[in-house]
This record gives structure tokens, sequence and C-alpha cells, in this order.
DNA sequence: GTAAACTTTGCAAACGTTTGCATAAAAATT
DNA sequence: AATTTTTATGCAAACGTTTGCAAAGTTTAC
């Protein structure tokens, strides 16, 4: 019994046909007529042939397959992402490689290798908090292979970037705090070395100074945005008066636990602090009171990226492209958290 | 200037070895002297070569690849056990090639193909709701590749699988309820063309038996487990009298929304009817009140099937192992929404 | 000093495709 | 009827590795 998997030399053989034709009719070639195309195909489904990719990609160098490296793709943002590229690439019939760095910059490194290695037509990224140094990405830069920073992008490393407009998040999400009548307003960020966190605080910065409030050293942190950092920072925050009026917390994970501190510590919110998130996570909705949060619109930013990767891979002159930025409009979403009216019945939204 | 990328015959020719000689130094097969090894790993590093992952996957029919099906990898469950999975293999130098199916048996076909044809190591599948027909994976078991399910999985097909404790989690969920003092407990599933479905009904049923109520067939529903589908339910369930006065629903969404339409109808969780969900999703910690729901370990889970495709491919004679079933213990764990006790000042848990 | 054993290297085929070029056959043009 | 054009097929090399086998070189054993 013939355990070993039929090849296009097979369907050859059995049709008296050459392999170039089989393989021609297979990948439905013009030049192969209706009636070879026919038998071919015919004969393939009943031999059980099954395409090699690995064959395929080796001779043509055209593997079809991008891959994707995020820093943990069970986190809202990056996992939304994922799931819509992985759906638009399926449409067009590409494969995708889904990588996650945990935030390691080893791991990052090794991972890129690897997809280097496995030869992918195509490269989406968003780096670690801790990436700074770029050389391994040279490879698909020299090779002329679509490369494509998003969210966490490279400050000085030119490539095509698409992110949102973190300045512009950064300002709406405290000139709201402002608004509504906060005027010591906190900022946790995460590692300035992490391109979204400088242009938040950036943003940050700039509605201070346009309502002249004097930027206070003593009220901005930074640190990886975990529930554990995040405990800290309330203890330092909080634990002696005068307490802030406002905080605005650069994830939602943070601004999730801040609340549930303050819940705890008998602080009220919104009262007596007010407090704004980011990404939009779908828990802000969901807590009581729901937290104000800035949307990033991740379906529009995957969707730009599968459309520059298609655009990179079918340019003639790819270079030209290469070093373009997109950048995404954010949109501030108002709940609870920073809400200025009195308190009145809660209402779900529908 | 050579933009060719370099390949182990550059290496040969540049250090007068065969090809043979240098495939096996830098695979440091145990043949080649230290010196050799060294002299060709420096080399190789000066040259920039990289390996080319699809022309050693095809000689050596080894690709290092597995492939993950799952419905959607923004859903929590599936999400966790995929950034397990990926760093699990990551650590024994298997890369994952992670997909998902939206639920659509077109697409888990499509994909199952596309996994088979870039020819991974192994497979492990979380099916659609709707898969009944298994054909598609037929090739893997005929070619001996190492096939896990986990979660959902196939009824009729002999196969390897890793699954939660369905049943008892139905079972529990309900019992506690009852102990509760609920005695008309409404049951939303998700359609039983799936595995975890009819098991947790039949949980569901054993634990109404055991206490001597009633099973019956208008208290229970079957749809998708979406928010519209949810309220759609919620309408008809609380749209007239009597209401129930418990609610187990198999997922967290679905207990979500249930919750966030008594809120909005005056109904009183957990006084009025407690509620119960399915997976343990982090949502269900946040909301107020917190909904009790039934933890699957999905870190254990995913921990099972890296080592049970590890088993496989490492297993001199396969077929044995192929047809066991592992199941996963799960947890109750109970929270604010199905409780009896006088309410009190909400505790954020630690 | 010769045989046996071991260590290290090389030869060449193989993996399953794709593709440039040549060629045969058929159709269209003169 | 001869020539050109078009259509359909085949030949053979190439993609970059791995690997069974042979062989050369070195060490050990008697």
């Amino acid at each position: 019994m013939s355990n070993r998997s039929k090849t296009i030399v097979d369907i050859a053989e059995e049709l008296k046909l050459s392999v170039s034709t089989v393989s021609r009719a297979l990948n439905d070639h013009p030049n192969i007529s209706v009636k070879t195309k026919d038998r071919v195909k015919k004969m393939a489904r009943k031999l059980g042939y099954r395409p090699n990719a690995l064959a395929a990609g080796l001779r043509s160098n055209k593997s079809r397959t991008i891959g994707l490296v995020v820093p943990k793709i069970s986190m809202f943002f990056p996992a939304t992402i994922s799931t819509i590229i992985q759906n638009k690439l399926h449409e067009v019939g590409y494969n995708l490689i889904i990588c996650q760095s945990n935030d390691s910059y080893e791991q990052e490194v090794a991972l890129v290798n690897a997809l280097y290695s496995a030869r992918v037509e195509g490269l989406a990224v968003s780096t670690t908090l801790y990436t700074t140094d770029f050389s391994h990405f040279d490879i698909f830069k020299q090779q002329n292979i679509p490369l494509v920073f998003f969210d966490r992008v490279p400050k000085d490393y030119n490539v095509k970037v698409i992110r949102g407009n973190d300045y512009m998040g950064g300002f709406e999400a405290t000139e709201h705090l402002i608004d509504k009548g906060c005027k010591d307003i906190v900022f946790i960020g995460g590692p300035l070395t992490c391109s979204l966190y400088t242009e938040r605080l950036s943003g940050y910065k700039a509605a201070l100074q346009k309502h002249k409030i004097a930027f206070k050293k003593s009220r901005v942190f930074f640190h990886e945005l975990t529930r554990e950092n995040a405990l800290q920072t309330c203890e330092k925050v909080f634990g002696q008066e005068p307490h802030p009026d406002g905080v605005f917390a650069t994830n939602d994970t943070t601004a999730i636990t801040i609340l549930q501190y303050c819940r705890e510590a008998g602080i009220k919110v919104p009262e007596q602090v007010k407090i704004v998130g980011y990404s939009n996570d779908p828990r802000t909705e969901i807590i009581t009171p729901s937290i104000t949060s800035v949307d990033q619109y991740p379906s529009t930013m995957a969707e730009r990226i599968v459309a520059a990767l298609m655009e990179l891979i079918q340019a003639k002159h790819p270079a030209a492209y290469r070093h373009s930025q997109e950048i995404i409009p954010i949109q501030l979403v108002e709940r609870d958290s920073s809400s200025s009216e009195q308190k009145k019945t809660r209402s779900t939204k529908k």
C-alpha cells in the first residue's frame, strides 16, 4: 500500500503528461487548454493530491505567507488587530503566522529571524516596549521584503509606519479632564523607550500648557502598565495629600486598577477623582462606573496594515512607498468615570 | 553588488568544504569536528547567511511548525490558550501558525488544507460550532501527523481529545444555583452540534434530576451565544411571568448581557434572579455585581495540548496514543451574581 | 607492522515544485 | 500552398537544503 503522498509527478505519469503541464494546469496558467486542465484537476482529486507549499515556496520564492509580531495576542488591542488582519489576508489567499514577543527583546529577535527563515512575503510588527535597536529588521529592508510597523513603532528607523494619533489621544484625554474641572492630573505611562508613551506624554503636556496648568514632575509615572505596578503607583499617589483630581492612565488595565483601588479606598469616582484610560478595551464599558477611554480604531488600523502590505508586495518600485507614515485618528469615548454631572440612575448602553 | 542571499553553498565554496559538511556543521552534527564547526559558523555570520526553512522543510519533511485552528482569536478562552501554546512551542523550537475559522465550516476546511499544504508537523483544533463532518482532517490521520482536538471536540471521530469537564461544569453550575435557592433555572446553550453544549446540558439536567426539579423544555434555549441573541432570549424569558429565579448561561458574554438586561429592567441580581456564566472571562470579575462563572483552566489545557503534540511527534508507534481523551477539571468560581447572603458592602478582590 | 575501529569529510541524489526556452501542432494570414 | 502567428505541451534546470553511503584519514589494538 503506497502511503506516500501524491505529487504532480504522479498525476503527470497517470495522464502521460509532463510535470510542467500539470503544474501549469493546476495553477490555471492561460497556455493550458481547458480540456487538459479539467483532466488534470480531476485526476488530482482522484489521487488525493495535496500541493506542497514548501516546495512551491522554495522554487518560486513566494510563500504566500505574512508574519505578524505583537507583544501579546491575548491583550485586547493586538488581539483585535490580529483577528482582522488574519481575516483580511485569508480573503486574498495569504496565510498569517502570528507571533508574540511577550515584550521580550530577545524573543522578538528570535521571532523575526524565524519569520525570515520561513520566507514570509511581508512582516507587520508592533514592537516590544524596549526595542530601540532595530537591526534585526535590516535583512527585510535589504531584501526588499515589505515591512510595516504599527502602533508601537520605531522612532528612528526609516520604514513604513501605521500608527494611532497618540499625541492627539494624550491631548484630548487631558483636555477632557481639564474641561471637566480637573486641575491636578496624574499621568501614568509605559516606558519612554516606547513611541506610544512619549507621544501621549507630549499630548498631555501640551494640553496642560494650553490651559495654563503647570507640569509637575511628581505627577507623572512610568512603568510597565500591569495591575501590580498600577497598585504601587496608587499607593504613592493616594498615600499622601493632596490627592489629584484626575488621572490619565495610558492603558485600560491601569485605569481599571485605579478605579478599583479608589472604590476600595472610598475615594469617589468621578466626584473626587476622574479617570481616563486608553484603548477602549471592552472592560471599560462594563465596569461601574464605566471608564472614559480613547478608542484607537483597531479595525481601521488592521485594514490599513493589510492594504499597505499588499501594495508593497505588488509594487514594482517598492522603495518609494517604504518610508511613509500613516496616522489613524483616535476618538475619545466619554463615560461615567470622568463625568461632571450629578450622579443619576446609571443607564446601560443599549 | 550581489544582492542574492547567501546559501550554504556560498559558505562551502568560501571554505573549500562540501555543502554536506557545512550543513552538518550548522546543525551541530556529532560527526563534524569542533574546529570545522567553528570555522563554518564564523563564516556563516560573516556572510550574513540565513537558513531557508522552506528548503530544509522540503528536504527533511520536518517543518518545525505547528498549526492551530480556533474559532476566534480575540475571544478570551482561545486567546489565552493560543498565547500559552505559542510560548510553550517557542521554548522547544517550534513555530506556530494560528488561524481562526470565524465559526465558518468552509473557512475551517480551507485553513486545515492550507496548514496541511504548509506541512505542519502537528495540528491543534477547536472546531466551529457547526463542524459535524471531519473528513477534512482525514489526511492528517492517514499521514500520521499528530492531531489534537481541544475544547470543542468531535463527537464521533476517533482522535486525541483534550477537553474541559463540561458535564461537571454544567452540573456544578446548576447545583450551585439550586443550593442558593433557585427552583426555576433557565439554561442558555450554544447549538447542540457542538460538543460543549450537549455536555453542559447533560450536567444541567442531571443536577435538576438529583434535586427533583422537573426539566422544562420551555426553560432551555439554544443559539449562537452573542450579545444580540442573548438580548432576544431575555425578551422572551423576562417578557412574561413568572420570571425564572436562576439563569445558567453557558458563556460569559451571555451572562454579562443578561445581567445588564436585568439591571436595565429593574430586576435585582442576585436577589430576584441569580446568574452563572461559563469560562471565567475577566469581565465577570469586573462587572457589578461580579458574576459567578466556571473556570476552565485554559493554561492547563494549553500545556496539555503542547505536551500531547510533542509526545505524538516523538512517538515511535504513534497509533497507540492517538485515540485517548484527557479531561481537564473545572472549577466553579463563586461571585456576587449568585450570592444568597444579604447584600453587604461590595468588596473588590484583592 | 598490519588489521580493525573510529573520526571526519565528500559525493550525489533527493525533496516537489516552478519556469525559461524550445518545439510541435493548429489556426490564421497571405 | 506556403508562411506567419497562435496555442499547447515538453525538457530540463533550478530553488537550498538534508542524508545515505562511500571514502579518506587517524587512532587503537594486537
